[in-house]
This record gives structure tokens, C-alpha cells and sequence, in this order.
DNA sequence: GTGAAAGCGCTAACAC
DNA sequence: GTGTTAGCGCTTTCAC
């Protein structure tokens, strides 16, 4: 291996070929003839050849970076920062096919300064396009605010779609409903639920998810069994408490999110209640911890992984001008049974 | 505002020099005349002129983006995930204040492939620096690897201080001997360790912490009360109960992290022994679920923000070849005292 | 102290 | 389908 970076202008050497040529296989633009096109991809793997960012982003005027935003976690430190990290983790990859690079920017939406940040992010970097995860994704104030700076853009889980607006969402009511159904067939007819951050419209599907679920199942909705929350382990902790304290206690709890489902069941273990005898508890995510739980939580796993690569592979494509595919993506969630949940007591 | 940005030759025109003049002012080189200075200044104010990264980039060889390069927690899915967001939030932290942008990269030490993957990292992108995460950090392989590139690195807890290798830590050992002291001066005298995994050479001082501070307390050390495990819960859940076990049972578990510590929580649950009144177990690093267990843990909080930024605030000291100041820092650990921890058993 | 000229490695616009 | 020619906005080298 030489020892100063191959160019353009080697690769086309190498391949008989102008740089014109190798450009458009590197960047997969349309008529290259196939033999032409193998000619140069050997070559380029033969020079470990990479195309160099800066050279890219001063010659196209943009760069090749994506912009990850998201709620920063060190405003309440959540066990589900795996849930960052699963995001991170599919854009990491739909960079890796799309050949750019991951700019990671937590940002909290509580502040009024955002959008300023957002902006002069976007003005600084020259984003090639931004992934705005929720519950900042169903900000009109900085969806509008990204809109104006003409960066593409796509939605994760923005809870509503919206026309002329990108977006990347798992089935939220849909499976909620089916969780619903789940409990009802076991026996439950006391099926109460947990809402979770009212900031996030995508959380706030499973709500109606969940009574999509009981109407399903014969089941009347009763807004006692209801108590609201806010995403935290915390507010699990005390719904639950109330939950269990009524008067007909309900026989099965569903939480919009594990960290509440989570706190749930640290309640229902203080209070000498069993899980799954006489209580089984139902969350959301599939957070690393639902399987350490004694018992393992029965939970919905959100495919984020997935849904962040797709968003970052939307962006590529939306680049290239794409406007036939789909703006809307759903990717579908799983439910994942385990032991938190149970026959209903008799 | 105009709509274009404004370039260098707008400003060298507007201060009535030459553009290598204003390169020289925007860049703090020496030999500019005050008054011509002032002047540049002045027109750089005027038309809020930032230089293009790009262009620089290209032109000078080198990025403004920062490499943080840890292990893909991917591979293994910990709790510990918060362990990643806190070293990614100290390292935003630390570009902010040097404008530099931040690239994340997580890589798999397990794979064969590491090495080229970092040396094509840092070729595409031509990374200003490298803040390199443990257990990487402590890999000579990959050291060597990227100081070949001559790529300005800063090591994370590396587990040992090298001469010309810049490095930033916590007193592990130091801590842990606290950790084992406090104990001892609860009457216990059956202190049992849970080694971490064993590329974690950090994580190996801990070990040597714990035996120093039961020479400290007078007690001495016992090959019995140690068990290998290897950073995970489920290492942990095994080593306690093995340690559990033993004829002469332990009054008190230290293990080298958290997540081994709650692993051993939820045995020592299981086999119904009690903490901390019969039992009391100790951590390491201060994961969030720590304060949630019931008892929560006593454990050590490792500054690991702290740390993060200091090493990307060292890569850019370093840049300004400003080689007097330190090459080592060492960011102190505290000791968070939580109920897990109790008296010896009479 | 300051400036002119020559690239950095690529993409874009337009030939062929 | 493929190649040619100009830049992109800056730093570097070297002349003055």
C-alpha cells in the first residue's frame, strides 16, 4: 500500500479511464456501460480508493454529512439512552452505504434557543440532510425552522405524516391495539394503561391504539383505568401505584413506554403484588433491561434500528431526486411476549 | 445579509489587502502588522465572515472533525449504554469550545478488520484527532495503527500512562482502594472481588485498587473470594453465585462494574440472601439503573463527561503544539454511598 | 510584513 | 457513454 492517498486521477489511470468516468461510479450516477463500470470498481478496490469529503463537499457545495438530532438525554439521563444508541446505530449504518458521515447532535427542545442552534448547525456544516427523531420531529416550530434552510429532511416516528414532509415510523397504534387484543384473549377485561410524554405525538398513538384494542376486543373504555405519565421511570412508579390502589384494581397494566413499564413493576413488587399471577405489566421499546427484569417484560420491540438507517437511506435517495418513492415509510413493530404477562386471575 | 456567503477575497477586498493577509489574521499567524490586523478584523466583523471549512480543509490536509472511537456496543446490547452517551455528551461538550465538529465511530476490537477500517476512516476524513475509548485505548495493535497516521490521538482510560502517548483517566485503582477501606471499616472482613473483562486493562486496576485496600485495612487477601467475570450481567449474576456458595460465604461483593453489581443483585435475590443485611455488594461506573435497584447500589461514579471533554480540549491544545502542558490528566472518581452497602453481618 | 501564483481532489457543465 | 475544462475557497510556497 502506497503511502499517500490514492486520487481520483489513479483510479482513472488505473482503469483507462477519465476521472469524469470514476466519478460516476463512485457516485452511482446512471449510464456508466457495466464492463466500464466493473473496470473501475476493481480499480478502486485495488487502491483502496476513497473519495476525499473535502474535496466532495468544496467542488458540490454540500457536504456528505448527516445530521442526526435528537433530545438530548443528559437533561433526565433515561435508562433508554440505548434507545440513542440504537439510533445512532442505523444511521451509522445507512451512512456507511451511503458514503457519508454521522454528525450527532442532541439538542434539548425545552430550551428556547433551539431553533438558533438548529440553524446556524445546519448553515456551518452545509448538512447534506438532517434525521429529527421524535418528539423534537413533531415540532412544527423547528420542523418549519430546518424547512426554511432548504435541508432535506426526514421525520422519525413524527406521530402524524404530513404531506411534502419525509418520514420514517413504526406502527405505534397498530401494534398497541394488538398488545390490547393479546391481554383481552388471555382473560383480562380490567386492562388499564399508562400514557406516556404528551410531548410526543407517536406515544400518544398507542393511546388510541389501545382502545382501538379494547373496542376489538368487546371491551369498554373506562377512564379510570387510565393515568398519565411521562415517559419516566418514575411516573411508572407512582401510576402504578395509584393502578393498583382503586377500588377494582385492574388485572392488567400496559405502559406507553419499558421505563414506565419498568417502574410499574417495581411497584407492583413493593406492594407485595405478583407479576403475571395478580397483575401482568405490558410496555413499549424493548429497552435492554426488560429482559434482565425478574420477571422478563412482555414489550413491543420498535424496530429503530432499522427505521434510522431507512430514514438516512431516504435522505440519499431524496437527494438524487427520487420523488417517486415513497415519503412515508412504516416500519413494523413486534411484539415480544415474556413472563410480566399472564392468564388473568380468576 | 447577502445571499452568498461571503469569501475570502470579499473580505480582502473590503480591508483593502491581499487574501493571504486575511488567511494569516483568521489563522492567528505571527507577522501581521496590529493596524492591518485591526483592519481585517474589522471586515471580517463587518460581513460575518466564517471561513469554509471544506475549502480549508482541502487546501490544509486536515479536517476540524474529531474521530470518538469506541467500542460497538451493538456486539453486546449493555445497560451500560449510557456509559457511550456520557463519553459522546463530554466530547460535544469539548468540540463546542473548540469549534470542531464530532464524528462517532464504534467499531467491533473483536474483528479482524479494525485496523483498516480506523486507517480508512482517517484517510477519507482526515480526522483533526482521535479521543480512542477503552478497551481500544489499550490495544497497542490499534495505537500503533493510528499513530502511523500520525493522527493527533488522545487515549482514554488506557489502564497505563505511556511517555509521548497523551492520555486522560480516572483513579481507578485508587477509588476502588477506598471502596474496599469503606467497607473493611463496616466490620467486614470477607470482602469477595468480581474481576471485568480482562482486554479492559483499566478495568484491571481496579483490581489492584481492591487489593491495596484490603492491605490498607489489615486483611488479607484470599484467591478464594475472587471470581472472573467479564464486565456483563450475566457474569456477574454467575460469579455471585458462586461466590454465594462457597463454605465461608463473603459478607461483601465489589464488583469491577455496575453491570456485574446488578447482576449479582439479582442472584443474591434469587437465592433469597439479603442486602445489604446480609450481604452488601458494591459497583462500578454509576449506571442509571443503579440508582433504580432496590436497594440502589453503591458504586463509583466515574466522571466519565469530564473525561471526554478534557480529551478533546487536550487534542486541541496539542494542535497548537503546545507540548509544556500535561500529557496525562487524571480525572478523579467519587464515591456514591447508596444503600446496597451495610454493616458486616454479626 | 505582505502579496502572487499554484495547487488541494473533487464535481459540474458541456463537449464529443 | 465518456472525456474536457473550469472552478469550489482556501493554504502553501516563495518572491518581494
Amino acid at each position: 500500500m502506497s503511502l499517500s492517498k490514492p486520487t481520483i486521477f489513479d483510479v482513472a489511470k488505473l482503469a483507462g479511464v477519465s476521472i469524469k468516468t470514476v466519478s460516476r461510479v463512485v457516485n452511482r450516477e446512471p449510464n456508466v456501460r457495466s464492463t466500464t463500470k466493473e473496470r473501475v470498481e476493481k480499480a478502486v478496490a485495488e487502491l483502496n480508493y476513497r473519495p476525499d469529503q473535502s474535496a466532495r463537499n468544496l467542488a458540490s457545495h454540500r457536504s456528505h454529512l448527516i445530521g442526526l438530532v435528537y433530545d438530548d438525554p443528559a437533561a433526565y439521563e433515561l435508562p433508554s439512552s440505548g434507545y440513542i444508541i440504537r439510533m445512532q446505530q442505523g444511521a451509522l449504518q445507512g451512512c456507511r452505504s451511503t458514503l457519508c458521515e454521522l454528525l450527532i447532535h442532541p439538542c434539548n427542545f425545552r430550551r428556547k434557543s433551539v431553533v438558533a442552534e438548529l440553524t446556524t448547525l445546519i448553515k456551518e456544516t452545509r448538512l447534506a440532510g438532517i434525521v429529527l427523531a421524535a418528539p423534537l420531529s413533531n415540532m412544527q416550530k423547528i420542523v418549519r425552522a430546518i424547512e426554511a434552510t432548504k435541508t432535506p429532511l426526514v421525520r422519525l416516528s413524527p406521530g402524524q405524516q404530513q404531506v411534502k414532509q419525509l418520514s420514517v415510523a413504526t406502527n405505534d397504534r397498530e401494534v398497541t391495539a394488538e398488545m390490547t387484543r393479546y391481554l383481552a384473549g388471555l382473560g383480562h377485561s380490567r386492562i388499564a394503561y399508562i400514557t406516556g410524554d404528551p410531548d410526543h405525538k407517536a406515544v400518544g398513538n398507542r393511546f388510541l391504539g389501545y382502545k382501538d384494542g379494547l373496542r376489538d376486543s368487546g371491551l369498554k373504555f373506562s377512564a379510570q383505568l387510565v393515568v398519565a405519565g411521562d415517559n419516566s421511570f418514575g411516573s411508572g412508579e407512582r401510576a402504578a401505584a395509584k393502578l393498583i390502589g382503586r377500588k377494582t384494581r385492574p388485572t392488567a397494566i400496559i405502559a406507553a413506554n419499558d421505563d414506565m413499564a419498568v417502574g410499574a413493576m417495581r411497584t407492583a413488587h413493593r406492594l407485595g403484588v405478583e407479576v403475571p399471577w395478580q397483575l401482568s405489566i405490558a410496555g413499549f421499546d424493548d429497552i435492554t433491561l426488560s429482559q434482565q427484569m425478574d420477571p422478563p417484560l412482555t414489550t413491543v420491540r420498535q424496530p429503530l434500528v432499522r427505521m434510522a438507517e431507512r430514514a438516512v437511506l431516504m435522505l440519499a435517495r431524496n437527494n438524487g431526486k427520487d420523488t417517486a418513492s415513497t415519503a412515508h415509510e412504516i416500519v413494523p413493530a413486534e411484539i415480544k411476549i415474556r413472563e410480566s404477562t399472564g392468564p388473568a386471575p380468576a
